[in-house]
DNA sequence: GCGCATCACTAATACGCATTAACGACGGAG
DNA sequence: CTCCGTCGTTAATGCGTATTAGTGATGCGC
């Protein structure tokens, strides 16, 4: 009983919706007077090896036009064994009611760079409502419908991810995390950005800077700490413990008198770590101001990253902007070659210098003035 | 010599890229010990003739759910499935860099809905640049991949539009169209709200009303003056033609002795078309402080929509908003019952009523002063 | 004139999932 | 005990395209 049953198959419901009259390959294939394959060959238009005559090129491609021919993308994905999707995974809505939400700029470098790169992309929505397929845990798992995934926000759970990257599937989470083994990420270079402040302040002639930063331990902090102690060493400044100021809650800890005393000392730049909540920066200013110390004249003060939005209409602080444009394209990038199963490249991005109006050269003798 | 060959097939080069562990049906099945019909069954879910015993399908499930099996959207649409992905086209950059891009609004609500609706959405990227896949004519083609798709912008090409609306393909457009026979569409109804606007001067007292608008005969134009015309018409008001100032280049015509002449007639308020460049309502305002008649005072000053993003932080002038949030949400539902194969709902969304502080009670004797 | 390499094209898959005819087992009716 | 349903499951397809092995037909060298 081995010979071929009758007709298995399904015979498509007769009032069944796809069975549009667009022509398939077959079709042309038929028109032209050749075969299928060959209609695929010289729609695939490949140069290389086009082992076709000009003459049934053009039979074909007569033919496909004529019939006004267009390929089945769901086909062409499944035969290609990738269907040519990016997913992104917010873990708050993609689109945020919150016009400043901080997803977005790195969206629109994601979306620029997937478009070169020749690829679209899947939000997977409700990720932290009940939204589509099942929320919480299992939630990611969707992910797995694109080629890639690309992670925004620190709250996707750890488990779940680790899942993804050990068999194998392409994510890159976009800002530095270490937390699953192997998970690749993309972030900004706050070491090399927080040199540079430091090497900026080093040359309008400061020669006491002191940063200050919060108890926290994040990558984000400990980088830029590091960028700022080499920063002061490169420039043959007094550096180690002595020049951080770390502090549970900046708004406290560090007053006018703090400030004070530390320029009696000799200190003429301060420096502020970002955070969220901007609290370093929002001490370090107030207190200049409680102090009765102007700020690019008496004392320079530089932030290590972007000010908080509800300042940024504000004079703006001498520091560096995360490009987060550029960050997003990074990540595809970074997903791309993922994909293609090819090296990672260098995970790291450049940040820009912003001048900013908040540094000056040191007074000529303050401390003859404190 | 019909015995089948040796092996053709493409036997997939042994380093392929794609590959990855992405589960199959088929492994869910060798895992439960069942056929990958089997799989495919129980996963389908459908209760109908759900002839799979209890236990089967336990199996399967747990299957299913340790190796984190999702299934391929590309494979589910070719045959002929859905696979609860709905299409954003939009023909610029879908995360514009202008933070300010009126589609950003209808992309927050299309996104909550589409969650609601338990769909994932997928943006087709590069749109109007050289992106992904065939830019031109090809590109909108690549929409088939999901179930349906949602349109933004007016500049889709009109015939690869009409090709996938004759093909019966869901699509929505975010906007009024006609263009192309047969498409769908949700729109706001500026009608109802001209009307209300017209409705609410007149209740404050007004009985000489004019509407200003542009030389353009866009639907958003003519549906405005037609609520305008019911507005009258139902207060009782004079109407008709003599009610409309159409003009080609408003910040020209429409001067400061224009103004005088028909308040002197008895004319106590005028209403502004809202056009993209905000023209009528610039030359209405414009010619009113020109002519020295302060706003809510001497006269009260309407705008059918919202003002332009650059007089954005000025007082507001009575209007009203369109609710683009809600109309992306609308657009969702509408293509969600398209692609269920349901009939269409009403495609028109209420606008909300903006009281604004450009209008208030006419003058007691305005016409003494003229 | 006989291999042998090229060339131009076609046959036969595979991709992953949905569908349906068919099949084995079991049970009750005759 | 045989026949026929029922139930649960599987085999065998099809969707439309990409890929690759294979097949004639030529051309070429010796």
């Amino acid at each position: 009983m081995d010979e071929p049953r009758k007709r298995a198959g399904r015979g498509r419901a007769p009032a069944a919706v796809g069975r549009t009259g667009r022509p398939r390959q077959a079709e042309v294939a038929r028109l032209a007077g050749v075969s299928q394959a060959t209609v695929s060959l010289v729609l695939a238009g490949k140069k290389q090896g086009a082992a076709i005559s000009e003459e049934t090129r053009q039979k074909v491609l007569d033919a496909a036009g004529s019939l006004g021919y267009v390929p089945d993308p769901a086909a062409r994905r499944l035969a290609a064994a990738r269907n040519g999707l990016l997913g992104v995974f917010s873990f708050t809505a993609t689109f945020p009611t919150d016009v400043q939400h901080s997803y977005y700029p790195f969206l629109v470098g994601v979306e620029q760079e997937a478009a070169a790169q020749g690829y679209d992309l899947v939000l997977f929505t409700g990720s932290s409502r009940g939204g589509a397929g099942a929320t919480g845990p299992q939630a990611l798992n969707r992910a797995r419908l694109a080629d890639g995934c690309l992670l925004l926000g620190r709250h996707a759970p750890v488990d779940e991810l680790r899942r993804l990257v050990d068999d194998g599937f392409p994510v890159v989470h976009l800002g530095r995390r270490d937390e699953p083994e192997g998970l690749a990420w993309v972030g900004a270079d706050y070491v090399s950005a927080s040199r540079e402040v430091v090497h900026r302040l080093a040359a309008l002639g400061h020669r006491r800077i002191i940063l200050v930063r919060e108890d926290d331990d994040a990558p984000a902090s400990t980088d830029r700490e590091q960028g700022f102690l080499e920063g002061v060493e490169a420039a043959g400044l007094p550096g180690g413990h002595a020049a951080v100021f770390r502090c549970a809650d900046p708004e406290r800890e560090l007053g006018p008198e703090r400030l004070r005393q530390w320029v009696a000392e000799g200190v003429t730049a301060f420096v502020a770590e970002e955070t969220d909540s901007g609290a370093a920066w929002r001490a370090l200013s107030k207190a200049a101001r409680d102090a009765g110390l102007h700020c690019p004249g008496d004392i320079s003060l530089a932030l290590l990253g972007s000010p908080p939005p509800d300042l940024a209409d504000g004079p703006q602080p001498t520091g560096f902007d995360i490009p987060r444009a550029q960050l997003g394209a990074a990540a595809v990038r970074l997903l791309a070659t993922l994909v293609a199963g090819e090296d990672a490249p260098d995970p790291l991005v450049a940040c820009t210098f912003r001048p900013g109006a908040s540094t000056g050269p040191p007074p000529k003798a303050l401390g003859d003035i404190a």
